[in-house]
DNA sequence: TGTTAAATTGTAATGAGTATAAATTGGAAA
DNA sequence: TTTCCAATTTATACTCATTACAATTTAACA
């Protein structure tokens, strides 16, 4: 965990609670949630705090942050290209493991590509599952 | 345009003014980009009739909202299926044609897929010519 | 240990979008 | 055409995620 605080930050506690939040809670959580769960070991933690570490985490390259439902960013590690799922009904974000191929027309055509976001939307397999019931 | 409203829907001098300036301006702008420039010629043009106007006509399915950029949605008509991308430098967003092969795999995972969004992000190609100079 | 720039905190402000209730109006029926 | 009512518009107030700011605290280097 320090090891990646080896990118000119200072070790923080309240980073590092960001962190292995991030770590161990894989759902895209929101600011808020991250907030409100992390509150309750350290009563002393701002809401100010959990956005600016998540804003300096993000400008690191170590997260990244996912504009998938209006009015509120979920906030990830960054891993290998994925895209993400929106279930309608729970809530949920799921992961879903695939390259596109067709990052390359858009390059081809001028703009240069920082970022690719793949979102679907619809209802998710468990919820599906529930419904047939 | 008339023709359009044939969906169940009333006809407003409101919701007519929501469609032409979608119509005319295919730079997805923001709700309140509508409004700003629709009050110049309709005074009494209230904020919260655009916002009812887009969301009625998204239900219909006439157009789409694009969560593309955190903190507002962006509106665009509904179109084949297809791609954008947010230049970081001057805030455009420009369509990208093309189809998306990857579907297949999230159905097969047992997920209903309702929407297909693919989000680019970078530099357009217009500034960067600029850049060069 | 002392110093300082960087980080944290709490509070206040911003701004997109929503809720609500009263006034207006489209459009079908008489 | 006129009447009528549900749908729509309007204005205002509100919510809530995120940001701004200024004062306090702290990590990390000498």
């Amino acid at each position: 965990m320090e090891i990646l605080k080896q990118n000119q930050l200072k070790i923080t506690p309240q980073r590092l609670a960001v962190m292995k939040y991030l770590d161990e809670n894989r759902t895209h959580p929101t600011a808020d949630r991250i907030y409100t769960d992390l509150k309750e070991k350290n009563p002393s933690l701002s809401k100010t705090t959990v956005y600016n570490s998540l804003d300096t985490l993000q400008n690191h390259n170590i997260i990244q942050s996912i504009t998938i439902s209006p009015s509120e960013l979920r906030y990830d590690f960054k891993k290998s290209m994925h895209h993400h799922f929106l279930c309608k009904r729970c809530g949920d974000i799921i992961d879903i493991e695939l390259e596109c191929p067709n990052i390359k027309k858009t390059i081809d055509q001028g703009h240069k590509v920082e970022e690719v976001h793949g979102y679907f939307k619809g209802i998710c397999k468990k919820c599906m599952e529930k419904q047939e019931k």
